[in-house]
DNA sequence: GTACGTGCAAAGGTTTTGCATGGCG
DNA sequence: CGCCATGCAAAACCTTTGCACGTAC
């Protein structure tokens, strides 16, 4: 498994953090290395452990915990009871189908207009939004 | 505790559903009943309590799920391992400090003009949103 | 009176922690 | 070679389920 890997941006940013390059935390950053997937730590075990078979749930736990600290991730809810991991960076824009839990992607955002607005309204520093609706999809309806 | 409660729309909502009104759920209701309210399980539980003593754990899950296939509330992730339970209804904008994890509530969205566009695009019928930036407030800089 | 709702306790999952071993730098 | 990181197993949590009893309608 060694692609000339787009996760070498990832790499830096845990050693520039002074932490240590691990084949389990390479596992988990391949994983994780999309902006689109959103992964609870179950499925990032079971991924992850296909790059390298001797890695162990709580690893994955403590790596998920260092990169949401380092800012590369975040935890997000969609309505089951596990939290799932998505880049966090940037915006993330989901349509949320209340019926069949299926979750569709766009790109229109107007929360670059609001972000400025909310940095001088609350002297916030803000770094990544979320958008989220909540409906019902084509298919249910 | 018997104000001439607001949670009597609720109330009467569980009633057209089918569904009885008993004290515990009364509790529940009457904690929820708050728009800014962002609560867990346990934090429910505990305020619950107060207005009905006999409150089990068990139930407040119960009718926190019943809830929310009523679309009266739903569940949002905001960064620690438990859901919070929302409002549904309407828009809810958020500004979350990733160091203190503090919560700030905003008024202006223009989430409103994209309701639309989206209803068309994807066959999406939207009934509510959240809008959520993460950053660092005034405090943690 | 009946069916639904409840509280309790036990079961089922997920996440965290302790600790001896291993491996990155 | 020194620490940090890991895997395993156990502990701690949170959530769900089963069941006999209570109660809204």
């Amino acid at each position: 498994m060694s692609t000339t890997i787009p996760t070498q941006q990832l790499v830096e940013r845990l050693k520039c953090a002074g932490y240590k390059i691990t084949p389990a935390r390479l596992a988990v950053l391949q994983v994780i290395d999309d902006d689109h997937a959103h992964l609870n730590p179950s499925d990032v075990l079971e991924q992850a452990k296909q790059l390298y078979p001797k890695l162990g749930r709580a690893t994955v736990y403590r790596t998920l915990e260092l990169l949401t600290e380092l800012g590369i991730l975040r935890p997000i809810y969609m309505g089951e009871n596990t939290p799932r991991f998505i880049r966090a960076e940037g915006g993330h824009h989901h349509l949320v189908c209340n019926d069949c839990g299926d979750v569709i992607e766009f790109d229109e955002c107007m929360a670059g207009d609001l972000t400025k607005v909310l940095q001088d309204q609350f002297g916030f520093e803000i770094g990544s939004h979320l958008l989220e609706f909540y409906g019902r999809c084509r298919d249910c309806r």
